[in-house]
DNA sequence: AAGAATAGTTGACTAATTCCACTAATTTTG
DNA sequence: CAAAATTAGTGGAATTAGTCAACTATTCTT
């Protein structure tokens, strides 16, 4: 069952249409490749605007999850980007280099660093949402308070099915 | 200039949701975020789903472009799936190895190499497409038809406002 | 106290991405 | 029509991202 075809011009075989638009034929009925074409468009509109900073990819998730939790630990923080472990302990690397973060030794639990962002870091966070609103805003412009809202609230079920299903 | 999405921003959702007690802060009004980390997750789904066979990333979308259009050439296959020339290259090459695919040179225009799936690939494809829908029903089965639709239209539109953008 | 489990770290290895140069064919244009 | 610019395809180098396994230190379990 095809539930959102696009073009579909004319019959199926020969050439392709040189003025109309590519048809996404099945691939149409799966959501991960819009999903990812959208994402990877995003990044790279992400990438160029900050390009000025080189910045490694996650560093600004990052340290807005720790602005958010402060203490938070590396383990709770690399679940919650995503990212493997080893590339978080980078990034933290990076983040208090920058001066924008800490460690700290958890009194409770001496494994634990526990996370906190610094004033300097805020600033830099207050700079970096600014920019990628306005990259994100070129993308978003056209979608209604409310469509926005759904979104975020289907990418959010989607995303605790995900970790429901392994994590 | 009116942005619906910046009156958006900051007044929707600053909620613990999904996975447990972090929160995203100032990152929950960002799409961004949340489409990473899910398009993240689900991309290692089928990664892991796929592994068998060894297919390099993008193989799967690309065969499903040239199964959806007839002899398009390489360059609007790089365009369509998000790529860079170079790696297109290396995909049809694979493709044409496992014999999935071909090359054609255009009689009209002898630069071009217009790509054919072979009835090999669509067998192959077939059964990609099961194994993709299996592990994305995982994630997509508690969002209902209409849903998941309004998805698939919203991600539309965001595509096409990038590629708007930039050419 | 012994053993399992967790937090963090390091380094090695592999895959992916980007960038640039190059050939060939076609289109543009002066 | 020839020169220049453009487009399609290719190869390779360099950078980066992602994965994995080992290892220390600390805490939890029994």
């Amino acid at each position: 069952m095809k539930t959102h075809s696009t073009a579909a011009r004319g019959s199926a075989s020969r050439q392709m249409p040189d003025t109309g638009r590519v048809s996404l034929g099945r691939l149409g009925d799966f959501v991960g490749f819009r999903l990812r074409r959208v994402q990877n468009q995003l990044s790279r509109d992400f990438a160029a605007a900050t390009s000025a900073k080189g910045l490694r990819s996650g560093l600004f998730s990052s340290l807005g999850i720790i602005e958010a939790n402060p203490g938070i630990s590396q383990s709770e923080l690399s679940r919650e980007v995503g990212l493997d472990k080893s590339v978080t302990v980078t990034i933290v690397d990076e983040l208090e280099k920058f001066g924008w973060a800490v460690r700290e030794r958890s009194k409770e639990d001496r494994r634990r660093h526990e996370l906190f962002i610094t004033d300097e870091g805020k600033a830099h966070l207050d700079e970096l949402f600014t920019i990628v609103g306005k990259t994100e805003d070129a993308v978003l412009h056209q979608l209604s308070p409310a469509e926005l809202h759904l979104l975020s609230e289907l990418l959010d079920r989607m995303y605790a099915a995900c970790m429901r299903d392994e994590g």
